[in-house]
DNA sequence: AATGAATGAGTATTCATTCAT
DNA sequence: TATGAATGAATACTCATTCAT
């Protein structure tokens, strides 16, 4: 709407802002329609500030795939460290398992990691982060099924037509972890 | 590298190898890398013959993508229903989802069917061909269930840098069917 | 709506249909996007077929104009042979100059035949024609002058947002011829 | 055929030679000719250039006519505003109609303004200005009908294998203002 | 006689990246 | 430090025309 010529030519957090916008487009449009042109676009800033702040797109998304697989673990740490009794973290994973989230975020990191050593790493951490979290009331072994169970579940959920309900879920879970 | 003039002006089944070079592509590079360029030096022809045998590179990706969801529907399906015990059935699911297979070509087409409904429709075709399959042996439920967790042991198989042995893959799934 | 595979290997007439179909892709899409397909789609025959009854794209349009500059002049002709007086001549002028019919086709050729000396040709032939038919009232002189002002007038009421009423043109008309 | 490297990272107004560059291929090959990549051979400037100035062809040919269509008009406009006398402009009249100058590229721009509602508005506006400019001189009604009978005239002038003479021109002029 | 398949040249357009200012 | 201009490689797609059947 501002017409004004915005004159910005000190902006210190501009960098992370550009990360922040990648994001938004790669969630809204996917990897392959995540341009400088578009981000650049979405953040408000000229094209040039791209390749300013960063030496090529690969960067870019790796640096945005590694803040958005963060704030997931993050979320999913807090979740799991707010359960103080078993019960409590059967709950916790029936949450998780039943709320799509980002979970295209999550596919087009895989897709992406596919070809993308650096991205690889991201998941790779994203996971070993994820089974730590469950690890704090499961077993080992039951901490990585759990967690394949659900990245399961999520997947489906998302991809299907008549998601499962959040009963649906629980019976699932449950039926692991009781 | 063959120089030879190669003339093929007649060439039955054309546009089927073309759907081919198309899926071998995918798996390859991916989706974001599969061009006609790329399809048609593949499949070894000229790059006019990929857009006289298809209207655009989506309809180029969604019989590609068609394809692999039905092979691969099939293999599910053949391999459930030469088991003839719960038993069998058991052993059944525990191979497939110890098969990461093309697990790959699955996440391409999932996040390619995030943006086009056409290939959002083989997505749901092939979940319900599995459901269906796996409903041989197991109730409604069941069958859900385990259909979310074979997809979770795939993929989680397919990115982990150490997957699964087949005895932990077993483990997983005797702990739900048994 | 018919789904039979029209076989239809004998159809004399075929050449003449296409040649219609040109001149109906010609006046609704422009010359620019009259192309073998969208005219072989139009006569509803076998893009193939095209090629087989021209040689060539300029000899459909060279013969797609003709057959329209042809039927133009004869209207011309007729309209104006059938005056009896001049002031029925001036009438017929009148209603020739207010009828923009397919001025469009006429300025498709033009610009065509600025480039092709074959179509150069036609539109010679033509204003030839009209000329003549002007004579048959007005001596050549005046012939050749009207034959302009009409063209003026129905090129300017076809490009214009309120086009000369009727009476308008009529002004003009007797103005000059009065 | 200069091998030099070309060196002209920083070229201001280049934007402008475009444009320039674009009528000049317009009026000698014809819209339909008129490519980014002729353009940009006869700017001497690389084909990256065309789409980073411009954003679609049409935008192009928009441009271009505009730009003729206002130095057409300015140029009309002067010749009659130099006349004092009615007798001067008709002098004027006389000349403008007996100079096709460019009417080839008026006559490809009412066959683009056909087609594309953004190059039907510099036709009206055109059309609008040399109305004005005659009405310098001559009541309404006149100016509207000697502008269409210029049109006629020019055109004719063009297409005809023996167009008229200054004198004939100045004859058919003088028959509708005298 | 007629046609579906095939082809290669060409088109507009997009884009990551480079660079002069 | 920051950026607008510039560039060349690549992409999807169109099309007149050729050709084997």
């Amino acid at each position: 709407m501002s017409d004004a010529p915005r004159r910005r030519r000190h902006d210190p957090g501009r960098r992370d802002r550009l990360i922040d916008a990648a994001l938004r487009v790669i969630a809204e449009k996917g990897v392959a329609a995540t341009t400088h042109r578009e981000i650049a676009r979405v953040a408000d800033v000229p094209l040039g500030s791209m390749t300013y702040h960063f030496t090529s797109m690969n960067e870019v998304l790796a640096e945005a795939f590694t803040r958005h697989a963060n704030a997931a673990a993050d979320h999913f740490d807090r979740r799991l460290a707010a359960a103080r009794t078993r019960e409590e973290a059967i709950d916790a994973v029936v949450d998780l398992a039943g709320s799509p989230g980002d979970i295209l975020l999550a596919v087009e990191l895989y897709v992406a990691a596919a070809r993308d050593p650096a991205l690889r790493k991201v998941t790779q951490a994203w996971m070993q982060r994820s089974r730590r979290a469950l690890e704090q009331h499961f077993d080992p072994t039951t901490a990585r099924e759990v967690d394949a169970l659900i990245e399961g579940l999520v997947l489906h959920s998302a991809l299907s037509t008549d998601p499962m309900t959040p009963e649906q879920v629980r019976h699932a879970v449950e039926r692991y972890l009781r």
